[in-house]
DNA sequence: TGAACATATGATAATATATTCATATGAACA
DNA sequence: TGTTCATATGAATATATTATCATATGTTCA
């Protein structure tokens, strides 16, 4: 059995919805690119803003939903908060789905 | 960052949202318990229903979604019709989502 | 202290998504 | 050929999600 299957094994109704609200986190445009943008480093919000060209408010809120579900972390630094990939699962995910729509 | 302009390290916007479309695949719990149901290998649609618990027309929409998402395929046997897993990535994609989840 | 800047938040409206119901399609076999 | 079993599909409703707008909070610095 592969490791895959040993990792998965027992699964509870309840994890596999808690994975399901996971993926949600991938599964939105604007995240995905909020994500993709932090894998060059940390950036503030205003950064964030302009490289994805989408306006503060929406980013704000999706960045909330990032942070809750501990994919991205933030740290104050004078008048602005600087956000960063806070799992290297993330990058995994992405690079696995990248995979997968290109073959 | 414009439509088929190079953004965010080589990925246009159009292969972002791919992305997020395909992990819009994970993002229900509907589906990831179909998923996780058929790591144990193939199956049809009734035994899939009585799995997971849910009807029978339900689980048939979400295996179509997942079927042109190209993460099950299918095949007649007889009368029924035989549904697994298309690709070794969602093994591995769920079990990334599941060690985040764990930490 | 207050003006300017950076970010967060609540409410709302628009949109997307999932489930259900009813029914259609297709295969097997008496 | 007609009946039954297995699966698929379309339409409708219900629910969830997102972006936007207006505004609040918090920080810096004159």
């Amino acid at each position: 059995m592969s490791k895959e299957e040993c990792i998965l094994k027992g699964m509870t109704e309840t994890e596999l919805m808690e994975l399901a609200d996971l993926f949600k986190m991938f599964a939105d445009s604007t995240r995905i690119k909020i994500l993709y943008d932090l894998f060059d480093g940390e950036k503030n919000v205003t950064e964030i803003c302009e490289d994805i060209e989408m306006n503060q408010s929406a980013v704000s809120h999706q960045l909330k939903a990032l942070k809750t579900s501990k994919l991205v972390r933030s740290r104050r630094e004078g008048k602005s908060i600087k956000y960063s990939l806070d799992d290297d699962h993330v990058k995994m995910i992405i690079a696995m789905g990248k995979e997968h729509i290109e073959e």
